[in-house]
DNA sequence: CATTGTAATGAAAGCGCTTTTAAATTATAA
DNA sequence: TTATAATTTAAAAGCGCTTTCATTACAATG
């Protein structure tokens, strides 16, 4: 039915062996040969069967994406990053969503590998891919999240510092009383901003529990759900704080329906994509990531893997220090006077201007 | 390096033809034999090899998507819809954005021919596909725009008496003067947008030419800049029409950055889709497209074609009617004893209501 | 003229699988 | 025991390509 490298070959009166160096522009081919053969190409819209080539050459040209949730507006930026940078090399991308459900993310990894692949950008749910088999041979990078056993490189964000100074962020604006609603712990990213959030609590001395952590879910309606629901049942903090860009996206949806008002009846910070973000009135404080940046590293680390062609020996980890775009979502003015933590002035460096 | 089947063949010292069997479960294999062959697969850590696979059966459990811009967030909404009943029958997608420059769409296209894919949708950037060369055989469906040359199956909109529809609500709450921001007319669904606001123009006898029409662009960061450029110079209409999703967003974007407030400085409506509209306050008014409809069905019409495994005899259109949505974004009231037009008051069905 | 070198082409193997066909084994009946 | 059928396994072809290697054609050289 379609055409073959052999009716090329027919066509053109030459063997198949002649036509695939034309299309590969490799070896020795006469000028008046091509053209009869490009010729007969054009003459039969013959496309070369990539999966024959893949096959014989064990290169796709395909990159597996395997992420939260493809409408998940941050993870999207990364992969429309990634799909830039692969168009560029002409690769393309297989890109799957696991929503959060562990027996997705395998089926899906277990599909990508079956398609050979030649490298894998994975975001993932949180448990370890130790069961998933994948061979230490397979150019594979975890974004946000990262490798516990530390097989594979990863690119990822520095959270413990970050978390702190938001908290810190907080309370120079002189609130005390917090929620800080956070993903799942089982993502290494989740449990280091805790960390941070928890040393500033402590250095900060103030007088915050358990009750009020929570753990609102991997929906952007489920954490809007959870969120009035708590407001409702506990009154309001002074401030909130949402740990990721799902988080502070469900938080202020919630704050929105139940018209409150920022920062005049809360503040509020997070970490996010500050294009989201920042152009929000009030303006969101927020410790910025930009998918855009995650995506390019992704890329690029897993591009030099791929062509180097030989398994991981030193596994690399790039940390992006997130800076802390001040908006106006915590009330004008910081108390003044008010002595500014060391590790806040140093990640203040930049404010972003709504055009 | 990696195993294949003649090493587990090997490994549980049967044929490969055998092992096949295993894997596929076709055939007559002993339960012994079977026992073994799966002992091997999962010792070896045996992942089949999909592209020989595809190769031998020419199918490729892969389906392209080729879109305008995954991060356009209507447009990703499809992908999603079409990758959720995707997974059900164990397909991967690729997505490509062309970014609406026919190099790329024309590349991208290529690219999935050339890889075999089981079947295509596509939203093209308005130009036909005949230079593309793409094979009837191929199951491909439109989505948002017709196939200029009826080859293929399409989903679109109902997009004319809609379109009147809504100048018609502009009218009904008492406004004359529209200005209508709308996309690249090489689509068919904005071309037939344009013909129903003339006709509501004609019918409704209002004053209003070509200076009141406004191709704003293909980005949001475009569209936003186009209206705020047209607002500071030719000032406010009583209301604006956003033809399609982008221009809308756009649109609330460059009012939202030059503090105009709906609906009392203006009245907007659009095509969109509900659910980032609804929740907006005020609530704008939309004709409601619901993507995730739009994807299923896609993805169902493409399913059907790719089972049946002949070439399309009878392309088929799928017309989803849109219905207006009524939101608070034209002012609250509609100017009492207005005659409301025939067509409007069908197309009301339904009214949105924030939880 | 024979020899060597160079450029152009073709023949053939093989990538990892599925699938058809043939062969081998076992069970059943005569 | 032998013939026949039923069941199971092996062998081999081939999917469409790339790539190596051999071959051919021809010009240049001794």
């Amino acid at each position: 039915m379609t055409p073959t490298i052999k009716d090329v070959a027919a066509a053109a009166g030459v063997s198949i062996g002649t036509v695939s160096k034309v299309i590969n522009k490799s070896g020795f081919v006469s000028e008046r040969i091509r053209e009869r053969v490009l010729l007969a190409i054009s003459l039969l819209n013959y496309k070369p069967n990539a999966i024959a080539r893949s096959l014989k050459q064990s290169k796709t040209k395909l990159i597996g994406i395997l992420v939260d949730d493809i409408s998940n507006l941050y993870t999207m930026k990364i992969i429309k990053a990634v799909e830039n940078f692969a168009y560029e090399m002409e690769y393309n991308l297989i890109s799957c969503s696991h929503n959060n459900q562990a027996e997705q993310e395998k089926k899906a990894l277990q599909w990508l590998l079956e398609k050979r692949v030649d490298g894998i950008i994975i975001m993932p749910i949180g448990s370890d891919l130790d069961d998933l088999n994948v061979p230490n041979i397979m150019p594979l990078v975890f974004v946000e999240t990262k490798d516990k056993n530390e097989r594979f490189d990863s690119v990822i964000h520095e959270n413990m510092h970050t978390s702190a100074g938001l908290v810190e962020h907080l309370y120079s604006h002189g609130h005390r009383k917090f929620l800080f609603i956070h993903g799942s712990l089982r993502h290494s990213a989740e449990k280091e901003k805790l960390v941070g959030i928890r040393q500033a609590i402590s250095n900060l001395k103030l007088d915050i529990d358990e009750q009020n952590f929570l753990d609102a879910g991997t929906t952007l309606d489920s954490i809007a759900a959870s969120v009035r629901n708590y407001l409702k049942h506990e009154g309001l903090p002074q401030g909130i704080y949402a740990t990721n860009h799902l988080a502070l996206a469900g938080t202020i949806r919630a704050l929105w329906d139940m018209d409150i008002r920022v920062p005049d009846d809360i503040a509020i910070v997070g970490f996010g994509d500050i294009d989201t973000y920042g152009i929000l009135k009030p303006s969101v404080t927020v410790a910025k990531q930009d998918p855009y940046e995650v995506g390019k590293i992704a890329y690029e680390t897993l591009f030099e893997r791929i062509e180097m062609d030989k398994p991981i020996s030193e596994p690399k980890e790039f940390v992006i220090s997130p800076k802390i775009i001040l908006g106006a979502s915590c009330g004008c003015h910081p108390i003044v006077n008010h002595r500014v933590p060391e590790v806040l002035s140093h990640l203040i460096n930049e404010t972003f201007h709504s055009e």
